[in-house]
DNA sequence: ACCTGAACACCGTTCAAGT
DNA sequence: ACCTGAACACCGTTCAAGT
């Protein structure tokens, strides 16, 4: 009798992300996210009393909430590094994109966003430097994940080097804002 | 007896970016858009025979679809009059950004790619420099569309100078790739 | 050719009921 | 407290029928 794992919060965004991941958002219905969860899709619903809305606002903060983490160093190195990881996490759930795109959970970004400012603020850059500097790295990072989200899906020149690329266009924005 | 216009697929691309603009994506519904329409929601399948993906794919191109006009002058100036419009069309229908996010109809996005790697082509950039600036100018065209409107989903800070905020931006972005 | 109306499978959610 | 099961209003779509 293979006992399934109490039903948690955690429980449900992580399956609710694999879902996605695999199938895609269009496919992440409360029905068959309770299915996966061995469970009725209602249960779900006494964990987030808000249902689905409750449940992709939680899924945008678990993908779009990514800080600057705390450090020292160069300013460039330490945004470069971060950028990289941002697009991977982001890249790693393309399936959501749609969803922080929404107007659902405007926090989840702008808390994203104000770390970069806070950071780029603490370099030396004036308050509005640093606020366009932020709002210009962040837009880049997010249309750059939906482009190549698209390139993908069109499979056009599948030897593009899309890392490489990436980088580039992502120093040119580092010179220009920090 | 007010006679309804003929049913065609213009009109229907037309009410329901209207329907969209207004009330919202998730209010975009077959039935809802046949009500606006004074038709039967199964009278739309005559016209779009794939349904709400077909419907889905005409509104993407419809916003999206943004190539850079022919013309002279300083490749700057002219990317950034380009960059200006774009903007203003996409946050005039901030409702099919998510939509612009998926995977659907990749050929929308990717033609106006191409028209400004030609642009940069044609101004002396290499094939590579081209790609790589097209790619980072959509990507912040596209990622700052999308926060803006997040940020006005969050109405913080009302002053806050979004115009002159892209437009400092843009000319970093300019600066890096042309 | 163009549109309607009934029908089907599916969806999110409420609500009373079970343990 | 935690989960179930039936029910409701709504959805996209098929299909036969009307004109």
């Amino acid at each position: 009798m293979s006992q399934r794992p109490p039903l948690t919060r955690e429980r449900i965004i992580e399956t609710a992300l694999h879902l996605i991941d695999g199938q895609g958002l269009g496919r992440l219905t409360m029905r068959r996210l309770g299915d996966a969860l061995e469970v009725e899709a209602m249960a779900i619903y006494h964990h987030l009393p808000h249902g689905k809305e409750q449940l992709l606002e939680q899924l945008i903060a678990h993908v779009a909430a990514h800080p600057v983490p705390p450090g020292a160093g160069d300013v460039r190195d330490r945004l470069r590094a971060w950028a990289g990881g941002y697009r991977d996490r982001l890249l790693d759930h393309v399936g959501v994109m749609p969803l922080i795109v929404t107007r659902r959970n405007p926090g989840a970004l702008m808390a994203t966003t104000q770390s970069v400012q806070d950071l780029l603020r603490t370099a030396g850059r004036t308050e509005a430097e640093a606020a366009v500097g932020a709002h210009t790295l962040l837009g880049y990072l997010l249309g750059v994940v939906a482009l190549d989200a698209r390139e993908q899906a069109a499979e056009t020149a599948p030897d593009l080097d899309r890392d490489g690329r990436f980088r580039a266009g992502l120093d040119g924005v580092l010179a220009a804002i920090a």
